[in-house]
RNA sequence: GUCCCCUUCGUCUAGAGGCCUAGGACACCGCCCUUUCACGGCGGCGACACGGGUUCGAAUCCCGUAGGGGACGCCA
């Protein structure tokens, strides 16, 4: 039996990115295992779920490079079917209608706590006849769950775990309007779309045991299941929105990128040995369920910012130039122009080696495209002094003539003239940085010197010198 | 309150009874490389929650305690 696999988020907000590591493991299972991945938005929440959401959900999954198979099932479609299922247990018995009101049933569950017992729906309406049926009270439809035994899950990650049965209740499948809840539409969806494992956050292992008996009321077989734990915040707690639980566009804006997520999602309760770099490839490659550690993670940003610096160190010079641009114009509050594309273009080997994030390769490419004259930071400043200038001067006045304006020519003459003066290298070199570049840091400096050109050079080292 | 789950360096983790005086990665500190900053290399700091068992031997198995998390909706 092929595998397939799903991601089913609700549409109620952003894709988070506990959801996004969920999502990340289904899609390698089912690629490790040539299988499908299918992606179903639960949206019977009407009052909560919005087209933003889903928009949202498809732009995060599409940035993350995990793509699903097929069309996505909106599961409210499917809701005329989920109600059919139900019936069909109502006609064989499986199911019955309850008259309890909301009032009844809190108070139900206070009860209940107040006496030690598990909170749960009581079975007041389970065997009592239609003839006591309030004529003014809509009834909403419960499974007759088994009330003895236990229900057992072998879970592909957690092992086997077992809850006696008198712990769990007789769930609502319809609601008094007729729509079907979570429970039901999830347990039809599943078996109606040939899942074959069900691969999602811890938070739904309590699920797991009533949704078994629903497919045992059903005759259906029952899926895989594997609960995967939740993503915690720095602090320990869950992760929620107080907590930097941001939507997988918030890290896309914050300048990272897609292979880096998912390297770092995936090394976020799942190892093999002592791997840290691990390419999607890989990823397919050596990807399993057994693997997958049992207890929760915290999200660290110093590691996924390392993570990050590694991916971007290793990407194509041209890509990271398309990447790195929405944020250089934003941070230059301008368009830039073809030659300035290019000018980026040529100075990305060495500024891709300093950043964590494309916000940092923006930041310090930046000085490429200042205004002259070019203000010096405070610690550029200190740079140009009586002892550097004349220094400076001099440099700038052996290479102003020089034939050929090259990285190599460059540096060559400035080790000749620094050592003709018994200078370390240094003393010219920083000088150097400062007036071009603004900083006392920057990628090296000739090759600066080479992609700012001769006539910008000489230009910005005028400026510094005191515009002779 | 009831049930379920979890517990190795600050963080992510390796470890499936002897290979562990517990390994790797990030972070941090130091040194080297070096025109700055990074990268890279080398070294350092740093953990088996606690208490009982079982065993010749336990981070690994069992029990308990503590701590953390999750679930208990006509939400998903």
């Amino acid at each position: 039996m092929p595998v397939v696999t799903r991601f089913a988020p609700s549409p109620t907000g952003y894709l988070h990115i506990g959801g996004a590591r969920t999502a990340l493991f289904n899609w390698l299972f089912a690629k490790h295992n040539g299988g499908l991945f299918r992606l179903r938005i639960e949206d019977t929440d009407r009052e909560r779920s919005t087209p933003d959401a889903i928009d949202k959900i498809f732009e995060g999954l599409q940035w993350l490079g995990l793509d699903w198979d097929g069309e996505p099932v909106m599961q409210f479609s499917r809701a005329a079917r989920h109600a059919e299922v139900a019936q069909r247990l109502l006609a064989e018995g499986k199911a019955y209608h309850c008259y309890a009101s909301k009032d009844e049933l809190e108070r139900m569950r206070e009860e209940q706590r107040a006496a030690g017992k598990p909170m749960r729906y009581n079975g007041l309406w389970r065997d009592r006849p239609a003839s006591d049926a309030p004529q003014d009270v809509k009834p909403v439809v419960r499974l007759k769950a088994p009330q003895t035994g236990e229900t057992v899950i072998d879970d592909l990650v957690q092992g086997a775990v077992r809850v006696a049965n008198e712990q769990l209740d007789d769930m609502v499948l319809l609601r008094s309007d007729g729509t079907p809840t979570y429970m039901l539409s999830v347990v039809v969806d599943d078996h109606d779309m040939g899942i074959t494992h069900v691969i999602r956050g811890d938070d739904h292992l309590t699920n797991a045991f009533r949704q078994f008996q629903l497919y045992a009321a059903c005759g259906w077989g029952v899926p895989a299941f594997a609960h995967i734990p939740l993503i915690h915040g720095p602090d320990g707690a869950k992760l929620s929105k107080r907590h930097g639980a941001l939507g997988v566009e918030a890290y896309r804006d914050l300048g990272y990128l897609p292979e880096a997520m998912r390297n770092y999602l995936l090394r976020l309760g799942w190892s093999h040995g002592d791997e840290e770099i691990i390419s999607t490839d890989q990823a397919i490659e050596w990807f399993g369920l057994e693997a997958v550690g049992r207890s929760p993670a915290r999200f660290d940003f110093v590691k996924l910012a390392n993570l990050n610096g590694h991916y971007i160190r290793q990407a194509e010079d041209q890509r990271l130039v398309e990447l790195t641009i929405p944020f250089l114009e934003q941070k230059l509050a301008r368009p830039l122009g073809a030659l300035e594309r290019q000018r980026l273009l040529a100075g990305m080997r060495g500024l891709k080696d300093r950043a964590k994030t494309l916000i940092e390769l923006a930041d310090s490419a930046s000085f490429y495209f200042l205004p002259r004259p070019l203000a010096l930071d405070e610690k550029a400043a200190k740079q140009i002094d009586s002892q550097s200038a004349p220094v400076l001067a001099a440099y700038r006045a052996r290479i102003a003539e020089a034939g050929e304006w090259t990285q190599e020519t460059l540096e060559t003459a400035a080790r000749e003239q620094a050592e003709a003066q018994g200078l370390k290298l240094g003393k010219l070199a920083q000088p150097l940085r400062a007036a071009l570049t603004g900083s006392t840091v920057s990628p090296p400096i000739f090759e600066v010197m080479q992609v700012l050109g001769r006539e910008e050079s000489l230009a910005r080292l005028g400026d510094a010198l005191g515009g002779n």
